[in-house]
This record gives C-alpha cells, structure tokens and sequence, in this order.
DNA sequence: GCAAAAACGAGAATGGTTCTCATGTCACTG
DNA sequence: CAGTGACATGAGAACCATTCTCGTTTTTGC
C-alpha cells in the first residue's frame, strides 16, 4: 500500500524553513508535535516561532512530504511520510506503539504482535486533495 | 478486517445515559462531533450535558462501541463500531468523502474510485488497551 | 426510608492551533 | 544605492473543542 507522495509533490521546491523543518523531522526517530518541533527549532541557530511551525507543516502536509495523525488527547503529531509507520493507541492512557511492519500487509494481525494489546477498532483514513482544491490550485 | 469488538467488550450493560447517546451515533447517517451530540441531545426529552456527552463517548470508545477520527481541523468524529467506514479527507478545505465499501480488501485503489481525488498519504491506526491499562482495570 | 456512592451539568479552565498585524527580508528597478 | 512591492516571520491575542471543578441531583444497597 503505497501512497504516491512523489507523484503528488507539486513543488518540491522547499524555502529554507521548509527544509530546516522537514530535515527535523527525518533526524527525529520519533513523531513530533508542533510544540515539540517548535521548542527544539527554539535552540537552533535559525529559530523558528510557533506561527510558522504550523504554517509550514501544513504546506508539508498538503504536498504529501509530512503525514499526520491525532493521539486521543489531540494532539497531533508529524513525520515524513517517507517512513511507513503504524501504530496501536490505548484509549485508555493514549500511549502509542509502533508495530514492527506495515500491517497492511498482514491484515489478520497474529496475536503475538498484538503482544498484550486489545484492539477495539481501527481507523483507515486517506488524505489527500479532493478534486474541488485541486482545480483551484491549479487555477491560481 | 474485523476488529473484535464484541469480545473486547467488556460490559455491555449501558446506563441510560449511554443509550441514548450510542442510539443517537447508531440513528445518525454521518459522523457526529461532540458538539453536534450535544446539540442533538439538547432537544431531547431528557437533555445531555456537554461534559456528559464526553464522557461517556470516551467510556463508549474505550469498550469499542464508538470509534473516533480527527478531521485536520482537529475536531473528532464519532460513529458507532457497527459501521465500517472508511473515508477520504482532503488535506485543504478538510472535506471528507465516504467510500463506497471498505478499502482494506481492494488495497490498490483503483482509479475510478478516487474519482479525481489525489491521496498524498494515509493514515492507519488501531485503538484498543495496552497490556498495562487492561491489567489495571481488571484489578480495579 | 436513608445514607453512601455515583451521575450529572453549568460554567470555568485548559491548551493546542490559528489568526492578526506590525516588522523584517529579499529581489528587482531605475 | 534608495525605493518599492511582495512575501515571510513571529509575538501575542483569539479561538474553540475538550476537560475539569464542584455543588446538586439521582441512583443504589440495605
């Protein structure tokens, strides 16, 4: 289940902020917020308020470079989508693991991934541009 | 895809309350949002509370009558289990679209059925108790 | 009935995200 | 070089869905 971010990128043309936060994120072994990202661009040479942080993540985000998915609490949380990472989120105390392998592929998941967890649902969800948007894209 | 809800759950004994709102989520052709149940709920014979209406969506979810999704506004979705939809979500104006069946077994998303739609990435998660939090509440 | 426990809800508090707007930066031009 | 316009930036305010507080009401167990 690949999704075609290269074919998707418009304009891969990143700004220097662009690139100084998406180079973040790929050093970074783990999801970050945006208050994450912004409190470690904080104490970079170049720092970076919290109003751009979002801004750019969301233009990484609409050009298929950064995916992004809501812990129960909320909160959002970035990575490249180069990484093809799932998880399983308690809903309960809301923390997240990281399964060992695109479970796509192996859709019947063996108990013993599971290790312990009990999954109640699972959500699928595709993001992208709906026609409407793309067509005014590309008109301006 | 199943995820085993029945048998995870683990008392299906509801209070009233619970009812009402999980036949609220059940009579509903959409999702609904926290705020949509409570204003739904309001002109009801017996009104719900906003802080009620929370609460027990988050009991509902953690023995998974209810799931939840994030639109990229931030605001959460809820439908009840039962229904295994799946969507697509557009990174810009944030509109979703339902998909006609279920994606996970025709993982190759034939064109005609994006219908213009251009995914940039997906998202998939499971929900459910992590070993600590399933321990807890049985000790409790 | 009655007391203890649980459920309830109005309104305040929280906190992540977005908006506003004054300022800074940069590429051009003449 | 100024001059100029377009765009980027960020501090702080605003926003708003969600959670918390706490006094009141309802239910439960006996």
């Amino acid at each position: 289940m690949n999704t075609p971010a290269t074919e998707a990128r418009v304009d891969p043309r990143l700004t220097a902020r662009q690139d100084q936060l998406l180079q973040a994120l790929q050093a970074a072994t783990t999801e970050l917020s945006g208050q994450d990202l912004h409190a470690l661009l904080r104490r970079s040479s170049t720092p970076m308020g919290l109003a751009t942080v979002y801004r750019h993540l969301r233009q990484l985000q609409q050009w298929g470079l950064v995916r992004c998915r809501h812990l129960p609490s909320g909160e959002a949380l970035f990575a490249p989508t180069e990484r093809d990472d799932h998880h399983l989120t308690c809903v309960d105390c809301g923390s997240t693991r990281r399964l060992p392998h695109c479970p796509v592929h192996d859709l019947e998941l063996p108990r013993g991934e599971l290790d312990g967890f009990l999954p109640l649902f699972h959500t699928l969800e595709f993001y992208g541009l709906c026609p409407a948007c793309r067509q005014r894209q590309a008109a301006q």
